[in-house]
DNA sequence: AGGCTATAGATCAATAAAAGTCAAACAAAG
DNA sequence: CTTTGTTTGACTTTTATTGATCTATAGCCT
């Protein structure tokens, strides 16, 4: 795991962790000499990893003066509505396991608790319909969700 | 007896026991060239052999700088021992959110963690027996030890 | 103000380098 | 002989990297 991509990652992210305000400013020229590439490939990595999915948005300005902005958003809190629209209603198996990753993907859950909700969905596909199958992750997300 | 597949899963358990964290990261197609065997081969072991079911976390990435990542799940004897003395192979729901209690009091596993295996427990009690219960709670904290 | 120019980030397409998938062929066990 | 597990290779999808070209911005100069 030493590719371009990834050393321009974690450059950013202890730059990120050397703040105390959760917000960095760059000039991606700049970042793309001290890294030896080429400044577009600065930009692959802010569209890839530093997404709003991820908890991360992104300003620049070009021209003169020009920057790239990178804020570390506060990690949001799943609600109702939210817990609804994870899933359709009549999801398999497969289909809640994708939603998990998911959801571990925007950091809404932790690995952790992806690996153990993924554990239970797959060792208890036989006893429930879809419908049950959806309703028990709903909740089991709200109920988790509630605990402080 | 001893086919590809044996001499592969071997391979990677040895180079497993060789580190001192349980984990290793590898590349699918230098693995192919050493052990010459197809690359497809190599999915193959992985995903039959070093499942969650097994005690084996395993994450990848393709493209450029691709990679393989297989954890084993650490024998964490305080969780084994925790479950297995505090929840009797007959236990009842009752004693099961229990002992999710006793855990999280420990820190051994988190306040959402505890609220999402408790209400996994009692929204599934009519489908289980006891000793379905008591094997779905100790795997469910072997694999949620696999995560990171 | 309006236009020129240098500057700096954005975009996009081409290329390459992984790993994943799938089905068919094959083997071993019962 | 059937069933289950193994092996392979052709094809797919994902991810990374680069470079050429496009677009926005600020500063200056009439």
């Amino acid at each position: 795991m030493d590719n371009l991509a990834d050393v321009i990652e974690k450059w950013i992210l202890s730059k990120l962790s050397r703040q105390q305000d959760e917000m960095v400013v760059l000039r991606r020229n700049e970042m793309a000499t001290e890294l030896s590439c080429a400044p577009s490939q600065i930009s692959y990595v802010l569209s890839t990893r530093f997404t709003v999915e991820r908890g991360f948005f992104v300003e620049s300005r070009r021209g003169l003066g020009g920057f790239v902005r990178i804020v570390r958003l506060p990690v949001r809190r799943l609600n109702q509505e939210e817990a609804a629209r994870v899933v359709s209603p009549d999801a398999s198996v497969g289909e809640v396991l994708a939603a998990i990753k998911h959801l571990k993907d925007r950091q809404i859950i932790s690995g952790r608790e992806a690996a153990l909700m993924s554990y239970f969905f797959s060792a208890l596909e036989s006893c429930m319909t879809p419908a049950e199958r959806v309703m028990l992750l709903r909740k089991a997300l709200l109920a988790m969700a509630s605990a402080h």
